[in-house]
DNA sequence: TGAAAATATGAATACTTGTTCATATGTTAA
DNA sequence: TTAACATATGAACAAGTATTCATATTTTCA
């Protein structure tokens, strides 16, 4: 298959945002439905800063959509293919593991 | 699925490897079998130096692994769901861009 | 309106990491 | 054995990035 450089480019920019703990934990919880940022930052015991900064992160490449509620913003997955990337990475490191 | 935070960061780390347009290069011309050091950096106009030291991230991860014939060195993809993974990503890029 | 709650943002810092340059290592052939 | 080829490696530098801390913004409710 060829690939353009520009497209191998973004690819690689792509599987940055899966490159950091912070950000995947993030996704891992959001692949069982919406949260809040203080519900994120809870569950994965991290201040709410480092939450609120990577969520940023991941909406500004689309990868998470914010919904209002109140004083609460709620995030949810925006792309229907994080889950299986996720998965096939998974995939990979429990294989890896298991021998 | 439940998955520990220890397999989280592993999956992060292994995300990393993917992470960087040099090494996504790497792998990419690699789907299409072993290559030479050199061969690498000619085609993908690259220093011998850059290249080797990308490759040693790799095999590191065993992610490549080397065969030498004579003076040569040539690499190969050392894990089945790399292609897998690489295409998983490519195919959201293509999909992001077509529309 | 004012205070509290929830989130966002900016600047500073520390850390990681990719590239460069120089050189070392290993291999072949004359 | 020596020279040339192919690759590997180490140190230094530069650039990128995640976290922290302080503070700003937005919204609700008394």
């Amino acid at each position: 298959m060829d690939v353009s450089i520009d497209t191998l480019f973004e690819l690689s920019e792509f599987f940055k945002f899966f490159g950091d703990t912070t950000r995947i934990r993030i996704i891992h919880l959001m692949l069982s439905g919406e949260l809040s940022v203080n519900e994120i930052a809870e569950k994965l015991n991290l201040e709410q800063s480092v939450v609120s900064h990577q969520l940023r992160i991941l909406r500004t490449a689309n990868l998470v959509k914010p919904r209002r509620d109140g004083r609460k913003m709620f995030y949810s997955l925006d792309d229907e293919h994080i889950g299986l990337i996720f998965d096939t990475g998974l995939t990979h490191i429990l294989h890896k593991k298991g021998k």
